[in-house]
DNA sequence: GCCATTTACTTAGCATTGCTAATGACCTAT
DNA sequence: ATAGGTCATTAGCAATGCTAAGTAAATGGC
């Protein structure tokens, strides 16, 4: 119950909620991380800086997912749908990709393929594996969804600024790089 | 089972899956992101722009969530041991500010006060409200937390170029607009 | 060529977290 | 004083993640 016993048991992030908090006061001052190159100037100070970019990375984050929510087609299977949408692929497969155990895969697969959305194919050069390809329905609901999920952010980035957008392209590669690390 | 059943019921996001999908090809087009400065006549497309920055809000939060894991303080733990650090707040109002149900909210505090992280304690103006008080051993645990949490973030920041950093903190602030609408 | 090991998926069962519904205690207004 | 609203809790359901164990198929050693 006490959560501490959970760990060492779990392995991953799987929690689900908010993380919404205002979280000005983080103990700032020049924080965690080390300087750097030349961070001169007084502007450059890292502590403040990531712990506002995590706020709002998060914020945001929260709202792409409750946007996202009530389109018949939860995160995860979203992510199934658009994997398998380029070529079949096997639940291991899937389930490295997504960052889950194989159980899980398979169970989010079964949905799917209650809905119809993708189907199981024998794999003839190895009949243990099972290749999930995704049907007519799915690579429709997988438009649908796609136009969905960005729609929310789109019409903010629309109402912004030429200079914001220009800025916020920007972020959006600066940050892909960081987090693939 | 068939997820569908569940919606209508469902009224905001608390899946939890990665998302972490390589959604290059959404539409795709100029390739990553648009020139600047001067965006109108072609350039400022705004879908891609959108589903590139969903990609990687979503990509960098799920990193922060998993990088802050194994900290023996749930997000939501977390998120409330931060709200109640500054005043004693009520249940409903913590629920409020965590946009989740008070029952759930309940549940939270119950953890953390078997952990001995926060107290409840009577409000007397109003006796059927609990205000939930941080504890000594609660604000120690939540500066611990506070540096883990935005450790990750900061190290790959101060790797960063000035100029990254700039772009990073207009961008922060102008997500936190976006998301605060 | 046959048996042992490994690999791929499925089934079974537990844990966490969110929600709704219903209950009990208390405040407020008539 | 009583009726109705508000705050918190309890009870119970749904979804998603995990581990452990079981089945089917491929691979390897003798």
């Amino acid at each position: 119950m006490t959560y501490a016993k959970y760990l060492g048991y779990v392995t991953q992030g799987q929690w689900c909620m908010t993380d919404m908090v205002d979280e000005k006061s983080t103990t700032a001052g020049p924080g965690p991380a080390a300087p750097v190159a030349k961070p001169r100037g007084r502007g450059s100070s890292i502590g403040p800086l990531a712990a506002e970019l995590r706020v709002a990375i998060m914020r945001t984050s929260r709202r792409l997912r409750t946007e996202a929510a009530g389109h018949a087609l939860s995160p995860g299977q979203y992510s199934v749908l658009n994997a398998v949408s380029k070529a079949p692929l096997g639940i291991g497969q899937l389930a490295e990709r997504e960052m889950i155990q194989a159980p899980s895969m398979t169970r989010i697969v079964n949905a799917l393929e209650a809905d119809g959305l993708v189907a199981r194919c024998d794999n003839p050069a190895d009949k243990r594996q099972v290749l999930v390809k995704i049907t007519d329905d799915g690579a429709a609901r997988l438009i649908e969804a796609r136009s969905k999920r960005t729609q929310w952010l789109a019409t903010r980035i629309a109402a912004r600024s030429p200079e914001d957008r220009a800025i916020l392209a920007e972020a959006a590669r600066i940050l892909q790089e960081m987090s693939a690390q």
